[in-house]
DNA sequence: TACTATTTTTAGTCTATCCTAAATTTAATT
DNA sequence: AATTAAATTTAGGATAGACTAAAAATAGTA
């Protein structure tokens, strides 16, 4: 409910909410690595959001952390601002895919509630961000995203990209490239057991691509 | 030179920047005034400006301080990316001329060179902002300004507004209102003496104005 | 079940920036 | 020159959020 959260607690409550996308809690040091934090510096931090009121965490020591459904909804909303303007950089004023994470994420703590609802409305009430990534609508609901992974499918299956979970650029910039976007529509040529690897063809070209790619890019099938 | 100025060492140079526009050297107390912190507190921390290396002020206990040069190329950044961003979301995003200022203030920190450049290129490279205050080009020089004020006309002149220097919202609505806006064309028509009430004339309207207003807006005779 | 490697927490510090109250300096006025 | 008001600085604290090193808890393995 509090609007007075600091930035360094958004930053927090955001990495725990995509930390645990899977149900099951964020540890201390997952957190620690992706905030880029000591471990020690996280539980102090995991302790004082668990006794704000209302709690924004739920924290039990050596168990990880879960979101409150006050956390849930404070951390929505950064989504939501980074999900808008990484959406509004690329369409609006041309970022390219890799570009618009970090920009993304040095303004999501800035913009107010009206820049948010001038951008959304100048881009129809997108429901995806350039990476395919759901965003949450002005009541903070999530649209469905795709969970099937690339890496589930299994010659002759024929699929379309929905969403990619990546945040490196160089990743990125290679996945451009190789036309691996959401809309792409791609079929599945081989599958290497052993290895894992998938040939595939995306318009009419061929490449093979290993499960350390093929596991971050979600489809839905054709 | 260095980037690694934080948020509040940038929004005391900004501040003296522009108390000091006057060539006076900005006093604590109107610091403390403008950036709403303790006199106290000013002291500190203007000690702690003028202790960097380079340093970013000149400051003299009980006389006041001015930005060196290193301070002042500091300040014109953020000046270049607030009054950018005033026009931006003027023109672009359908902001209010009384709404860009606090919108600006808080994304001013937050953008990066490339989102500068982007909108800097977006609207033709402006050289003045939506309250026709200058803005600084890529090499941080300022355009030259205005520096008439329009409570020095006296009838028959005629002139053109070229600045508003106001923040106030219900004030800037006021302006609007009456067309006291920059490129606004006006005839003086009438100068009392004593309270230096001004009658002029925009787009055929009368009105009578007083010196707390007028000596706000700036303008080029005709 | 005992041992070890890994993860997490505790304890003690540090920095930047703010605050209030009291002391001091400057400026204005007698 | 002395008084007083206003502006400024000093002194002493507070807070948020980060760090390192050492201690403790958990989990995996023999």
């Amino acid at each position: 409910m509090k609007e007075n959260l600091t930035r360094a607690t958004k930053d927090y409550l955001k990495a725990i909410y995509t930390l645990s996308v899977n149900g099951l809690p964020a540890s201390t040091n997952d957190l620690a690595k992706r905030l880029n934090i000591a471990a020690a510096s996280v539980t102090g931090m995991l302790k004082r959001l668990a006794q704000t009121t209302p709690p924004l965490v739920n924290y039990r020591k050596h168990r990880g952390v879960t979101l409150t459904s006050a956390g849930e909804r404070a951390a929505l909303e950064i989504i939501r601002h980074h999900r808008l303007l990484e959406t509004y950089l690329h369409e609006s004023l041309g970022f390219s895919w890799d570009e618009v994470h970090e920009e993304a994420e040095r303004l999501e703590h800035a913009i107010s509630e009206k820049f948010e609802a001038r951008i959304d409305k100048i881009l129809g009430h997108p429901t995806h961000d350039p990476h395919g990534e759901p965003i949450p609508d002005l009541n903070l609901v999530m649209p469905q995203e795709a969970s099937t992974r690339l890496s589930t499918l299994r010659p002759p299956q024929e699929a379309t990209i929905e969403r990619v979970d990546a945040e490196d650029g160089s990743l990125l910039r290679y996945l451009q490239e190789k036309s691996l976007v959401p809309g792409s529509k791609l079929k599945i040529r081989a599958h290497s057991p052993f290895d894992g690897n998938l040939t595939l063809e995306i318009n009419g070209k061929k490449m093979i691509l290993g499960p350390a790619i093929t596991h971050h890019i979600f489809i839905e099938e054709n």
